[in-house]
RNA sequence: GGGCUUGUAGCCUAGUCUGGAAGGGCGUAAGACUCCUAAUCUUAAGAUCGAGGGUUCAAAUCCCUCCAAGUCCGCCA
């Protein structure tokens, strides 16, 4: 509807400039005025063609206004000083407004453009730590979002199970004589399982340690505490480094099948567990690609071989790349002196492969990758092959410092995940001791990872973050509240009687809205954040940044809680308009929530 | 030393690309449940937009200098 609005007002704009014989601007600018009481769109035209006609702003929006005619979409326009507001209707833009929102409500029409998104394709070598969740939660959150703004997305994980690190868990298993316990592994999960549907046995939290030494046992978790072992070993040991090397240039190679079934199967251990973790926070991959491939392929060489075609290799000890023609002072090396390759070419070969399967390669790193992927960038360049979008985060640190696997410091995400929805328990059974155990760990569990998720993606990637419990847990004002005005919004529909719950379908006609509804103040702020939305995913997607949608979907929750608060809904002279006004008021939120991965209850 | 990012009320943050009316939230103070769930709502106080200079009718936003924090500059990934 904004959209329309929105087109509406530039017409009478152009309109009234055309009949003044001004210069009609190609970009003319509308926003969104900072108080209501301003209007619904404001203009700073007369501020553009100031200079150009050489009239002062105030003179240029008075001749403006006589000349401009509004559409009956618009109440009015007025001159505030040098602005220009625009003014809507709402009599009869809330009724089109109500009508237009559907379930699929912020959906835009299709692009006809495929996307190739990677995110987070941690190391498999320990458990996700809450350094990597933002890599994730970022991902996920771009991927729903670029999907409901019309894109093909495909979102892939790239498994890393080349690099020195796998070499050192497989030379543990092997020369150190460590392991790793499937039967633990296998128990945590029967464990994790049978908390859920065995109630009774849950009686009281008394269990929480024992569920933390669990935790050891998850399979990912047990690859970490072994990685972080030989690290130990190797520090001490530094002679024993050349083992590791070998191991790498063996498996490489792909001399032995025996050699790569135990380092596949150690890289899918830990990748079973890294699932499992992305699931609980509804993150899922489309694909899983594995570096090792673009190696036996030869698509590596390849690259290589047409990285040297181009001249810009020079090959001393090894064969480096120099970028100094470009910008970039530092060389990239692509291969080592023994032959093997290096992380950056086997990049460069998946990049490659990637571009060309959609028409825009998209990826989410870390801000310390800066300078290696604009090399990667640049030798695509090279190739003429596309080179990718890169959205960089800022890390999340702890405050005693930064996290790191190999030193086995670190918050894993599970931990996080595991006190998130603890302390959320701990808040729903103080307020609702109705229900029984099953719906308060789905509530629970909502609400924990809604809180983690909606503390990730609320702030712009680029800001540095220092972790902290209370901060990122915190079920005031933050998620929580907003799933709380969802739940209330369903609440209220199934004691209207016309509501299905299981369906979630209002049976209420428009017809039904009474003909005398003109929308207070308090409805119109709810109608019209109502109305933003499919702008904000629009926009959003443009920057393709989330945290917009956070921010909008917090002032929605705020706007429809005030409304909750201050009209009486059942039973009220307009019941049927503020039922079909409630109704789409859920669906919004809850498809903003969507966006975000974070579910919205129907009771809390 | 060089590159990149960040600096906005006691705290967290949006706005910086594309200059035009400093927006949220937490916390604080006062208030609101005989009425659809108070994880809520109302009201108030709180900002030299890191510092300094420049450009402009107009600067949080653009340019220059400086300060502080983070990060990168591996035959690691």
């Amino acid at each position: 509807m904004y959209f329309e609005i929105k087109n509406n007002a530039l017409d009478s704009l152009k309109n009234a400039l055309k009949n003044l014989n001004y210069e009609i601007p190609e970009d003319i600018k509308l926003e969104f005025p900072p108080n209501p009481k301003m209007g619904d769109l404001a203009t700073t035209i007369s501020f553009q063609l100031a200079k150009k006609l050489k009239m002062s702003p105030m003179d240029i929006t008075s001749s403006i206004m006589e000349n401009i005619e509004i559409s009956d979409i618009f109440e009015k326009v007025e001159a505030k000083g040098p602005y220009i507001n625009f003014f809507i209707n709402y009599k009869t833009f809330s009724r089109r407004l109500l009508e237009s929102v559907s379930d699929d409500y912020g959906k835009l029409t299709t692009k006809d453009e495929k996307i190739v998104l990677e995110h987070t394709s941690a190391n498999p070598n320990g458990p996700l730590h809450i350094g990597h969740i933002r890599n994730a939660i970022i991902g996920d959150s771009l991927k729903r979002l670029l999907k409901t703004a019309g894109y093909e997305v495909n979102t892939q994980y790239y498994v890393n199970d080349m690099g020195r690190q796998i070499a050192m868990i497989v030379f543990g298993m092997e020369k150190l004589g460590l392991s790793i316990d499937e039967e633990l592994s296998k128990k945590y999960i029967d464990n994790i399982a049978n908390n859920l549907s065995d109630n009774s046995l849950n009686e009281n939290n008394l269990d929480n340690k024992s569920d933390k030494s669990n935790l050891d046992n998850k399979i990912d978790h047990q690859i970490g505490q072994l990685y972080f072992k030989v690290n130990e070993y190797i520090n001490s040991n530094e002679d024993k480094k050349i083992e590791v090397d070998n191991l790498i240039k063996a498996y490489e190679g792909g001399l032995s099948e025996d050699l790569d079934e135990i380092f596949e199967k150690a890289v899918n251990d830990c990748l079973t567990g890294v699932k499992q973790t992305l699931n609980n926070l509804n993150i899922i991959h489309d694909d899983f690609v594995w570096e090792g491939q673009f190696v036996r392929n030869g698509e590596v060489d390849k690259v290589v071989n047409g990285l040297i075609a181009t001249g810009h290799t020079k090959e001393e000890e090894v064969l480096c790349l120099d970028l100094e023609d470009f910008g970039i002072e530092k060389e990239l090396v692509l291969r080592r002196s023994d032959g093997t390759s290096l992380y950056s070419t086997r990049d460069l070969a998946y990049h490659k492969w990637k571009s060309e399967q959609g028409d825009l390669v998209l990826d989410i790193l870390g801000s310390d990758h800066k300078l290696a992927i604009e090399q990667v960038s640049m030798a695509l360049n090279l190739l003429n092959e596309k080179s990718p979008e890169v959205i960089f985060y800022e890390f999340i640190t702890l405050p005693e410092g930064s996290m790191s696997t190999r030193r086995g410091v670190f918050i894993s995400v599970d931990e996080l995940l595991d006190e998130a929805i603890d302390r959320a328990k701990n808040e729903v059974q103080k307020r609702r001791n109705d229900l029984n155990e099953d719906e308060i760990n789905k509530i629970s569990n909502e609400i924990g990872i809604g809180a983690i998720r909606y503390f990730i993606s609320r702030l712009s990637p680029e800001k540095h973050i220092t972790f902290k419990w209370d901060e990122a847990l915190s079920f005031e004002r933050g998620c929580a509240s907003i799933q709380y005005a969802h739940a209330r919004a369903c609440k209220l529909l199934e004691k209207c009687g016309n509501f299905d719950l299981t369906k979630e379908k209002l049976n209420i006609d428009f017809d039904k809205i009474e003909d005398d509804w003109t929308p207070n103040e308090v409805e119109m702020d709810l109608i019209r954040l109502i109305a933003k939305f499919p702008i904000v995913v629009d926009e959003s997607a443009d920057i393709m940044r989330v945290h917009p949608i956070a921010q909008y979907v917090q002032d929605l929750a705020s706007a429809f809680n005030k409304f909750y608060k201050s009209e009486q809904v059942l039973g009220c002279e307009i019941e049927s308009a503020r039922l079909l006004l409630v109704d789409k008021a859920r669906i919004t939120i809850k498809n903003s929530l969507e966006l975000l991965g974070i579910s919205a209850p129907l009771k809390m």
